[in-house]
RNA sequence: GCUCCAGUAGCUCAGUGGAUAGAGCAACCGCCUUCUAAGCGGUCGGCCACAGGUUCGAAUCCUGUCUGGAGCGCCA
């Protein structure tokens, strides 16, 4: 099955050749899905684009365009409205035909890739020795949902979890756990999980008001890096730890990532400072070696330097990433390199970038891109926090997520009269509460902040998890009740458009292919959610409209097809944000 | 001081060059003897922050202003 949209752009493309020559060969049709339904299903802009190019009014030069348009097999005849937009209409037996092909294809008609790119995702990354907290939200989610779309397109996708597992905090930690868990190195399993935050706030704590621990904390760091066999059992200890606190959350929201923290770059900083040195973009400033940009400044005005090695030979992140920008385009291989973080690193990759390009790292065929997002506030519109100030936890924000979708269900549950099992209660409850927080995230446009709230996300109308999980669910209520297999029809089935909701909803099952490609380029999972809740919306209007099991045939089974598109998609388009439907709810 | 991001209905947000700017929530009015009403239909609601500019055409692109957020030399 082809894309609708790509073949009618080869058709026009053919049709401004033969209309107006070679010249306009390669001349981007301008073709969009139709602004209003009343003007058809599709609309080409180009006559208005052509005007000036071409001298002719653009009434003229559309009728020129659709006289040698043959689009006779997909479209009823094309019409020139307004200034000059051609209109386009499915045939009605194009959108059966497409449909019949959509209902045999496990891949629901989304043709595989011609060209898969090594891609890389880098996302969530927490740092080690802290707990995940609200802040690695968004990344976890979002980069999840991106690795997920491009591996559904085929893509070569390689989910990098770029942890904090490095860096000057390491010695106040090693410091503290020496003094405070001796038996943490000696013993397995000593230092609890939960413990580590307070850890962390113990150390900070100490590191912050005790001067010999500072200095403890210093030499320790050197000893860090100098190889030192106790100082390097109590890191690994720490983000052993670490990443089992880290494996319950991924468990929880099912997130799959390799991890990959800074450390790994650690012996190939060294080479990062002779290449620059080498390419003659080092200066010394004030003992630290540094890279001066272009086009940023500090607040005196003066040329705003990238320290690439400190004064007191020590690395910084910009180093690492430095390293890890080469060890991904050199090793790995990676042809587009995805960072999913917060939008305040805007700046911070924009100069690892610049400085990696003057140094001619970065070939041609590599694209990259920062994938920004904003922070999340809390209902009062402040960054998000607990009632006492603190940063919230992402382990307690899911699990209260969880309890309030058991509360509503319990509620519902009681006011339906209906029994259902502790296990079923307990799985709807999960499923619904993860479902909610994800798709709350995903369904925004992530450049803005994102204002956190329970109530909104599990609310059952609107758009919502629940609103979209419950119309799945709807469709297994009519497999149920019918007892039929939904599966079971084939290519040869019959399908039948003649509602005014079955054409609405068949058109939208239709231009599923549009909006993964959309989102192959711009990296906007609320490309999918629009996509996935006005599929329930028009799902639930055929639903009110169109009797299933009750229909005569031949509507029967086409509506009962209708369905089954309808279900699969939905499945397949949440399970692309990381989300799983239920059977019942 | 500089850089980046945002500003669209009462609220939360879609909409990155096309026709009369959309949805959800909230409010109000309807629809359950029929596949789960967690649904569907309807009403109300806009100076697209402001001012210029580019264009046949601007919420969308450019310039400036205002407001909010984030960041800006040895943390990540």
């Amino acid at each position: 099955m082809n894309s609708t949209i790509a073949q009618l752009k080869e058709r026009f493309e053919q049709a401004l050749v033969a209309a107006f020559g070679d010249a306009l060969a390669g001349t981007d049709p301008i073709l969009v899905p139709a602004s209003n339904p009343k003007f058809g299903d599709y609309q080409s802009n180009v006559a208005m684009s052509l005007t000036k190019r071409l001298g002719k009014p653009p009434r003229a030069i559309a009728e020129a365009i659709v006289q040698n348009l043959e689009v006779s097999d997909l479209c009823e005849p094309p019409t020139i409205a307004g200034p000059g937009f051609i209109n386009l209409n499915l045939k009605l037996t194009y959108l059966e035909q497409q449909l019949r092909q959509m209902q045999a294809d496990a891949r629901l008609g989304i043709p595989p890739l011609k060209q898969p790119k090594r891609t890389i995702v880098d996302f969530s990354s927490p740092n080690i020795a802290k707990e995940m907290h609200v802040g690695h939200l968004r990344s976890t989610i979002i980069g999840d949902s991106i690795a997920r779309i491009l591996e559904f397109l085929g893509h070569d996708v390689l989910r990098i979890n770029h942890l904090g597992d490095w860096g000057t905090q390491f010695g106040m930690l090693i410091t503290h756990l020496k003094q405070a868990y001796p038996d943490a190195l000696t013993t397995a399993n000593a230092l609890a999980l939960g413990d580590l935050t307070t850890f962390y706030k113990q150390a900070k704590q100490r590191f912050d008001e005790d001067e010999q621990f500072r200095e403890e904390s210093r030499l320790e760091v050197v000893a860090l890096q100098a190889g030192n066999e106790e100082s390097l059992r109590a890191w690994h200890l720490l983000c052993e730890q670490s990443f089992l606190a880290f494996q319950e959350i991924y468990d929880l929201l099912d997130i799959c990532v390799t991890n990959r923290g800074e450390s790994f770059y650690n012996p190939l900083l060294p080479a990062v400072v002779e290449d620059l040195e080498q390419a003659g973009l080092l200066v010394e400033d004030q003992g630290a070696k540094c890279v001066f940009l272009d086009g940023f400044t500090n607040k005196e005005g003066n040329p705003l330097p990238l320290i690439i090695q400190k004064s007191d030979g020590g690395y910084n992140y910009a180093t690492t990433d430095l390293a890890a920008l080469r060890y991904r385009i050199q090793q790995d291989h990676a042809e587009r390199i995805i960072y999913v973080t917060d939008a305040g690193q805007a700046n911070h990759f924009t100069q690892v970038w610049q400085v990696a390009r003057r140094a001619n790292w970065i070939p041609d065929s590599v694209e990259l891109v920062h994938v920004p997002f904003g922070v999340v506030q809390g209902e009062d519109g402040k960054k998000f926090k607990t009632r006492s100030g603190d940063t919230v936890r992402l382990k307690d924000l899911l699990d209260e997520a969880v309890s309030r979708a058991r509360t509503d269900l319990e509620t519902r549950l009681q006011e339906e009269g209906r029994q259902e099992s502790e296990e079923f209660k307990s799985h709807v409850a999960e499923v619904v509460g993860i479902s909610a927080v994800k798709y709350a995230d995903l369904s925004q446009n992530r450049t803005s902040n994102y204002i956190f709230s329970y109530d909104k996300m599990l609310s059952l109308q609107g758009n919502t998890a629940p609103y979209l999980l419950y119309a799945y669910v709807r469709i297994q209520g009519i497999s149920r009740k019918g007892g039929i297999d939904l599966s079971q029809f084939a290519i040869d089935c019959p399908i039948v458009l003649q509602e005014e909701t079955e054409l609405a909803l068949a058109k939208h099952l239709l231009s599923f292919d549009e909006v993964l490609s959309a989102i192959e380029e711009d990296l906007m999972p609320n490309r999918l959610c629009q996509y996935l809740f006005e599929l329930s919306q028009k799902f639930n209007q055929f639903y009110d409209r169109c009797p299933v099991l009750q229909a005569e045939e031949p509507q029967r089974t086409s509506r009962l097809v209708l369905s089954n598109l309808t279900a699969r998609t939905l499945k397949q388009g949440l399970a692309l944000l990381g989300i799983a439907v239920l059977e019942r709810m």
